[in-house]
DNA sequence: TTCAGAACGGAATGCTTCGTTCCGTTTGAC
DNA sequence: GTCAAACGGAACGAAGCATTCCGTTCTGAA
């Protein structure tokens, strides 16, 4: 699984290769975030391939859709670490929120869910991800700007929320995604009512990957 | 389409055929809110009838879908009304929202938004559906209490949000919607920062329904 | 009591969609 | 010049699903 931003200048079969490694990956979560029941031939069409190709680098669809899970995941991670760096508690918390929904990581991960089984590799990085998000909630709260009564597990929400947001148009649907989030943050700001019912806990918005049936 | 309120003491083929009506009318609406891309036999079994029962009733799926949109759209005018008719400006406009997601009705008709050809009296609902939901915002928005820079739209957006919530159980999934419900009435209050790009313009949300394609 | 037919259950049908495989061709590498 | 990695894309077979068809049940009126 070759760095997306190597450039090998390279050429021939053998850099045509490599680069289609990348190709095809960036054209399948271009096809399964625009629907993610879609077919694989859409996938190898976007790429500008034939499907044999496809087949050569994933032993099936569902490996390819774990792989490109899996790397959604590890977006997520970074997206989180790089917040994270962030020395303003409420700027590093708002910042995460912000590019996971540019990067529409969520609507991925979340909409893939349940087509295939997921390895020990990918339970270990959610956990972490968990690990960095639950870091910065807990930043935010102290700090005093974030309402004392939201929990980790609702960033969950709002990232589900944020990323059910779509128009035709790309860019568009990030203005929109980023407007919506905007509302939300200024919900989720101190000085509000009380929010109702049980807050959400923690697994209960990981249903969709406990099991592999529709 | 009768009335799912009747409750005839009747007895016989008859009865029960009108009693079925609403069954199949119900049992559609459950399904295709679990999975709009269902089978019309899930339907059938769900209802507890045959398949005929159903084709006896509706020309085709295009025709139930059809059906239950227009269904849900009225739904929604009647909420719309419902909660016009609350003196409090602020009141009103939280509790068509809370009503709206309670009866998960806008979740039905974006998903099933582009399966069927709409009929001109769905397109004068919607109409009349958009123009309750713009006097809701506007009192809102005049009572001082809605921050001046929402637009009627953003309902919109907010409605997708809270519809995308959900876990297997759905007395669950209306509590966790409430809460996140909760959030967004908060960041729409008035006195927040200016919300980002320029506001969703009318009609910019209704793509779904132009095009019959995927 | 009889019986025409309304209402129904569910198997059978035919079509579409898709994942996967197969085979002939191209093109660097040595 | 030869070999095989990489490919393109047609072909295959399975699965899912909308719709139709036919035999059965039971009501309601004569």
């Amino acid at each position: 699984m070759p760095n997306p931003t190597d450039n090998p200048p390279l050429a021939g079969r053998r850099a045509q290769a490599a680069r289609n490694d990348a190709t095809i990956l960036a054209a399948a979560r271009a096809v399964f975030l625009d629907d993610p029941k879609a077919p694989i031939a859409a996938v190898a069409e976007r790429a500008g391939v034939g499907i044999s190709a496809l087949y050569r680098r994933y032993a099936g669809k569902e490996d390819l859709l774990r792989t490109l899970c899996h790397d959604g995941l590890l977006r997520f991670v970074a997206a989180a670490e790089e917040a994270a760096a962030e020395p303003d508690d409420w700027a590093a918390f708002a910042g995460f929120l912000e590019r996971v929904v540019d990067a529409d990581v969520h609507s991925l991960t979340v909409h893939l869910a349940g087509t295939f089984t997921p390895t020990e590799e990918m339970g270990r990085a959610a956990v972490r991800a968990n690990e960095l998000v639950d870091g910065l909630v807990g930043r935010a709260r102290r700090s005093g700007r974030l309402r004392p009564d939201a929990v980790t597990q609702d960033v969950g929400l709002l990232l589900e929320g944020c990323a059910a947001i779509r128009v035709p148009d790309p860019d568009r649907t990030r203005e929109l995604r980023r407007r919506h989030l905007a509302v939300l943050l200024a919900g989720l700001a101190a000085g509000g009512p009380a929010l109702p019912g049980p807050p959400p806990a923690a697994g209960e918005l990981d249903w969709r990957w406990r099991a592999t049936g529709k």
